[in-house]
DNA sequence: ATGAAAGCGCTAACAA
DNA sequence: TTGTTAGCGCTTTCAT
């Protein structure tokens, strides 16, 4: 009488040993009809005996038990910087989604932008064994990386490349989509047009920043008037804030070019607070597309990267690591698309911003 | 030479019998001074000598060898309809992040609204051998419970109640939020109302429904003029069918009540396609307001239900049946709160349309 | 084609 | 306080 109450209603979960004895087969028989890559091991009609018997007791291969023999874990870890940037529910999702479709499980989690948080958590992930990691928080030249290699563990970078040379990545091709940008703008009369960039440690900050510089050059050549200022982080707060500190300047830019969606909608904000109108006053565009940015107002120009393909891309691109560790490290690039709406407009004159005045 | 170059290259993670051997202890009074429960057993400076050795050795307990050896895997499950409603994403970290701090990880994934899904993904935690559960898909009497329940798996039901008495749940509080909408609309002289309701399978959207009559009966008696259509899903495009069938009806309501955020703005979505101005035509409210909804035109008005309150509720529930079991199932019900923004106004005079008809 | 036996790394009951 | 031992459920090598 040492069983509890529940142990007598619920009876524990059959093992291959239960199910081998009821179907009359040693336990290692079992096993190798329960399992597709050992399956042919056994005549067909002892494994239809076994199929029946797991069936019958509602066997489920213990993950743990065979994971401790076999050194997988059939899980996954994803880390993203926020779950709550509408950019990522897409990407974890396909990554999901494909990754469930060979037989993994994830583990998601979010860094909250905390370098030390990023550690804690690659730490956690690789404790528990997890079979690959697709991360997409890396800084640039990111130590975090170290660890995983350290460990071994199959790992690609998403959204971000922290250009380390022993791991795959898949980034959107942030340097084409700014010309794509800047000649968009340029074409609309804008000369002064500032880029609050992302910060400076990731490498979409980065890339987009040297797009935004080598597409000025390009399309204006000396007559470019280059003005960045850097976010602290991709949040809507960060744009208000910078947004809020170049209203107040002296001089006014014609066009912003913000680091991705938040920051843009951040603009946005202070643009409606301090009573100008985009895109009369100002042209604003983002980065990223999330959803509902064709839904506030103005609807937003913005480049579009869909995070579907990039996880779907980083969850391929990870498949294949795992399968054969000595593949050849790639970095994909995935091309961006400009989505033109209203937050975009010619340049206004000195004449029309007379008029309006009225 | 049978070992790859990799194993040679990266030593095999350090067992606690690695750990053991190198403080000059039996490899059990090591697992007793690295495990939290039962350090007290050991002597301190033991200990200690047992701590260096392991920190020497960048031991981490392997989680599959004592997940199998407790019975306890350390996970927990979270599945939820789909990542990409707003609503979803501050829950989940909320969820994750409460409990990581008890720690354990949280797998992730999405049922896309379908049955089987949510089946097969909660036979695949089952299997993965979950500590505990946090589900919010759901339907009301789902059969998807008995499968918990069979396998013996605390699980708390978080935005769905499947009214199933043996698990716990935390909702809010629909029939209280829809009688602040109902309220803030007929004070606003609204007469003609509509409903579209969320699919009547879910708890949410029988109980936004209820809600609604409940209320409109107590604000207006039997001048109520009742219209209700139920949505097939809480998704933008059929907020958008729903409303572009309304509107080449031949009865205009003045206010449409959406069974959440994503109906209403498929609403708006239609309303603008058929040049209807919201709310000076129609006022509109939705319900959760989803993060953006103060950016989108007009911002709308919507019934704030926290996503982080009910995560963080949820996984705190979940904690507490994990420990004990035998507590007792609860149901939560927050209280939500009516956001008024722009999409309602005073209900349109005939004289006032006719004069806005010029 | 199947059976036998060892062992993955850990925890916990029992002994000392 | 520490050591001994068994065994969680599974895969896999070796033997038959």
């Amino acid at each position: 009488m040492t069983k509890t109450l529940t142990t007598i209603l619920r009876p524990p979960r059959a093992t291959i040993v239960d199910v081998a004895k009821s179907a009359g087969v040693h336990f290692s028989t079992a096993s190798r009809a329960l399992n597709p890559d050992t399956r042919h091991l056994i005549s067909d009609d002892v494994a239809r005996k076994i199929d029946a018997a797991a069936e019958k007791l509602g066997y489920r291969r213990n993950s743990m038990a065979s994971g401790l023999r076999t050194q997988k874990s059939g899980t996954i870890g994803v880390v993203i910087t926020n779950l709550s940037d509408p950019l990522h529910p897409p990407m974890v999702s396909a990554i999901e989604v494909r990754l469930m479709a060979v037989g993994y499980v994830t583990f998601v989690a979010g860094t909250d932008y905390k370098r030390d948080k990023l550690v804690a958590l690659i730490d956690r992930m690789i404790a528990r064994s997890v079979d690959g990691l697709i991360v997409s928080s890396f800084d640039l030249n990111d130590p975090a990386v170290d660890a995983c290699m350290a460990a071994g563990i199959p790992t690609v970078a998403v959204l971000r490349d922290p250009t380390d040379r022993r791991i795959s990545s898949v980034i959107s091709d942030d340097v084409a989509g700014l010309d794509l940008v800047v000649t968009h703008l340029t074409d609309l009369g804008h000369r002064r047009i500032l880029h609050i960039a992302g910060p400076q440690n990731a490498s979409t900050g980065r890339n987009r920043l040297r797009g935004f510089q080598k597409a000025m050059k390009a399309a204006l050549g000396s007559q470019a008037e280059l003005s960045v200022v850097e976010a602290r982080a991709y949040a809507i707060s960060e744009g208000e804030r910078i947004m809020t500190a170049v209203l107040s300047g002296p001089v006014m830019p014609t066009a912003i070019v913000a680091g991705n969606d938040m920051l843009a909608v951040g603009c946005l904000k202070a643009m409606r607070a301090a009573g100008l109108k985009c895109p009369d006053d100002m042209s604003l565009v983002g980065i990223n597309d999330m959803p509902f940015m064709d839904m506030i107002t103005p609807p937003l120009t913005s480049l579009r990267t869909s995070g579907g393909d990039l996880g779907a891309e980083g969850a391929e691109l990870l498949i294949k690591t795992m399968r054969d560790p000595k593949q050849q490290v790639r970095h994909l690039v995935l091309q961006p698309e400009l989505v033109v709406r209203a937050s975009t407009a010619r340049v206004p004159s000195e004449t029309s911003k007379r008029r309006r005045a009225h």
